[in-house]
DNA sequence: CGTGAAAATAGGCCCAC
DNA sequence: GTGGGCCTATTTTCACG
């Protein structure tokens, strides 16, 4: 299924997402034809989900990151939290863990003004709780 | 500086990170000449630190993930122990926090049980402490 | 920034093992 | 099923207007 030729290939792609698959066949000891077919059958198989670029947040403006836990004062609001706070552009990432604190936000912005404010204008609007970080 | 045509590169190159600046100057309104000289600029100038393949952990036998929070017994080992968890291929995203707890972890395994073995065996040979969740 | 060209390169195909 | 080589279609990268 997935051998080692296709874990090498994963690998460098993780540091390298735009290698053509001339460049990756070299460094994997494939040529060309069946380092395209594997890696074809990787992304449509679903071992890759897509490519990304690495973009800098602190040169697009948004410089300061913060962590937030958060415990709901009543966890009925659960699935209502997580909706809201999928619609917030600026929360990079929600996890929902089991236990205190209930979730983990990864918050993006301009500096810590700019969070102050949105801690105090998004934040506290949602059905949620204290912060911990 | 950045203008609102290297953000809508930058928004599409996050989405897909393989488009070919041919492709990306249509969806951004350039032709190809202006688009490829902005594309190189953010590369060089670090706006876009890289570009990587989203691979799904669970089918390359990563299918367990859990986030650990580290507390230290003594906080005089911070930078041992962040020297140490540097080394550990399993831990994903170290992430080092002021208050309480001192760390957050995000740890790969197989599955639960070859989570438990990785905390019993590595985790707690670190200089750390108590964990969370 | 746009156009047009040239050069390089990648992707897909068919054949041999 | 895996590797090798060719041919075509794109892409990149220059000029210049």
């Amino acid at each position: 299924m997935i051998d080692a030729i296709d874990r090498a290939i994963l690998r460098r792609l993780q540091e390298d997402g735009r290698m053509t698959a001339t460049a990756l066949a070299g460094e994997v000891g494939l040529t060309v034809a069946p380092c395209h077919r594997r890696l074809k059958e990787l992304e449509s198989s679903g071992v890759i989900r897509g490519y990304s670029a690495d973009v800098d947040p602190a040169r697009v403006g948004l410089g300061f990151e913060a962590l937030v836990f958060v415990t709901l004062r009543d966890r009925q609001n659960m699935k209502a939290f997580e909706a809201g706070v999928a619609g917030i552009g600026q929360v990079i990432e929600a996890q929902r863990l089991f236990g205190e604190p209930d979730f983990l936000l990864r918050v993006m912005a301009e500096d810590l003004p700019a969070y102050q404010r949105f801690y105090d204008d998004v934040l506290v609007g949602l059905p949620g709780g204290r912060k911990v970080d």
